[in-house]
DNA sequence: TTCGTACTTTCGTAATCATGAAAGTAAGCG
DNA sequence: CGCTTACTTTCATGATTACGAAAGTACGAA
């Protein structure tokens, strides 16, 4: 099996799309803190039980959670450790941002201060 | 300044989507090599001057990259360490994939090696 | 100031995505 | 069996994205 630079950019793109929604980043940091029903998901993200099946599908497909039934409930938690590992590093690059141009916001606030002083 | 979690994970979302792109992935990865114009780059990606630009565009909104203006070409560079660390480890997170893919393939042909003898 | 090169911006279009309503499936209960 | 609960799938629609063509801008040379 062989996979072209192209075909890796691809998948590699395919996984980001994967993080990138604020729903499905929800649901991870809501599972970071265990196993819960699609319901319960539905009820912390305040969105519609299909909505939520929905993202569910696609993090199952793109083998990020696992599920377990019991029942008519079904579970679901994360599977992919170094999938989680990687939106802690996102977060902490948008982290980083943040403080930057905080501090450059403060910086211009100091400038302000000098430009009315003079 | 004050961010709530939603609006986090909007940002967080935000900085995933910059990423979820082949062409964007393929023009961080030309840029690793060192600084280049936007003509190189749309050479070497085989795409369109004016695709290129514009995902140049928003990846310097972003923050990914800087330019340096010489005459009439203009060279990007990459400017932010932490995104390219980002991208490394989601770039291990498919390798990881791929891997174990390769390995469960590898176990089914061993298992349909037993299939055949019995 | 006119031309050519390097790039950006605008525009139209085709494709993909996100969402909830509605219909479908699966499991437990009586 | 029919009924309820928990979830999934399908469907329609509105929003966003990706793309290159074409028009626009910036700079340098003649």
């Amino acid at each position: 099996m062989k996979v072209s630079e192209q075909e890796l950019l691809q998948l590699q793109a395919e996984i980001c799309g994967m993080m990138a929604n604020p729903k499905r980043l929800a649901i991870v940091s809501c599972l970071h803190e265990g196993e819960r029903s699609v319901g319960e998901i539905a009820d912390t993200l305040a969105t519609s039980i299909s909505t939520v099946s929905q993202h569910l599908r696609l993090m199952k497909d793109r083998n990020v959670v696992t599920t377990r039934r019991v029942g008519q409930t079904i579970y679901y938690r994360l599977k992919n450790d170094k999938f989680i590992t990687a939106c802690q590093t996102i977060r902490d690059v948008l982290m980083d941002e943040l403080k930057e141009r905080a501090e450059i916001a403060h910086t211009m606030n100091e400038e302000d201060k000098e430009a009315a002083a003079s």
